[in-house]
DNA sequence: GTCTATAGGGGGATAGAC
DNA sequence: GTCTATCCCCCTATAGAC
């Protein structure tokens, strides 16, 4: 990470990020986005215009970036269901521990869908036109799994990855966790979730 | 739901329930609450003498109500393991979809842990000191299972039961679903919920 | 492009009449 | 207890010098 000698709009942007991330739109002050870049808090009005554009561009690039991995795996031709979802849960638990935030920034911030981002992004096209529901399909008429729907297969999935990250600090509070051993069972979980998810769908 | 004859403090609070979990505690103005409550803003200071005490008795409150259930299905000496996963899921997908605002509220306002909820609330002897440890314990011992760890165990279940409707509005646009089919999903769920955990638990 | 200074408005909290 | 009116701080955004 150079976060040095970024050019001042990056700058803003990668400080935007964190402290959106953190805080949600609207428990971010502009004061502490300046404060973080370095920068004098007129200069990000000069570049972005106003908190809620600067907002807008952090939560659009921070959706797809997050959603990226995931379209490009479900549209994988050459790898199988089981392959697919080995490389979603090993995939999503390196990069929610890399960037814990990101899950609930997104689920708090899309509460009351803003600009319609929701219908601005291609999520429609994310299931329906995926090679993943193809397979999918074929493997339910071939008897090989038994499940009720494709989408409550992918709830279950994303449930499994992304759930512990979301109540990480109830459930290490419940299981009187220190954060070496929360990471220590995330990282079981890249193994035990494909087993789980096959057992569940076995037919 | 008898919203009228309240006396005031019970209005305010009920308003204060609605915005605060729809809205967060950074997002909600007083003002919203106060007409929400039809009463005047000056009336939420004298009751309460300031925003954030009153978000404290709300933040309690709500954290307390969610997790009585548990708590209690968790200890009851009488039921299996079997019939716990059953009550837990019935129970919290019927509460969750009466008050949807929930899951999101506690996963957002939890980040920052405001003013040391989490060690004042019980949430240790949740797991550590439950009935339900014991029988996991056994049921390992015995073989009747296979997992990891009860920690474990407990994302699963909880997740399967609460991610969806944190997740709503992604998954409704995923799935293209409108609100009677997402409830119709849930509602399957109450079942599917502890077939899927019985599937991974088999030894 | 980057800064200082400040305008402008919103929101939490209070004074004081009733 | 409940209201109206108002204070005052904080935050976003802009003007204008360099």
């Amino acid at each position: 990470m150079t976060e040095i000698n970024l050019s001042t709009e990056e700058k803003i942007k990668a400080a935007a990020r964190t402290i959106f991330h953190k805080k949600g739109y609207a428990g971010t002050r502009t004061r502490d986005i300046a404060e973080e870049a370095g920068i004098n808090l007129a200069l990000l009005n000069y570049y972005f215009r106003s908190k809620e554009k600067l907002f807008g561009i952090i939560m659009t690039e921070t959706m797809t970036a997050f959603f990226q991995n995931l379209t490009v795996i479900l549209n994988d031709e050459k790898s199988s269901l089981d392959q697919k979802v080995e490389q979603i849960a090993s995939g999503y638990i390196d990069l929610i521990s890399r960037e814990p935030a990101i899950p609930t920034f997104i689920m708090s911030e899309i509460r009351n869908n803003p600009a319609g981002l929701l219908e601005k992004l291609p999520f429609k096209k994310l299931l329906t036109q995926s090679v993943f529901l193809k397979q999918f399909n074929t493997a339910v008429q071939e008897g090989r799994i038994s499940e009720p729907s494709p989408i409550q297969f992918l709830m279950n999935l994303i449930g499994l990855i992304v759930f512990p990250f979301i109540a990480k600090p109830l459930l290490k509070a419940i299981g009187d966790l220190d954060e070496t051993q929360f990471q220590n069972l995330m990282q079981q979980r890249k193994k035990l979730i494909p087993q789980w998810i096959s057992d569940m769908t076995k037919a």
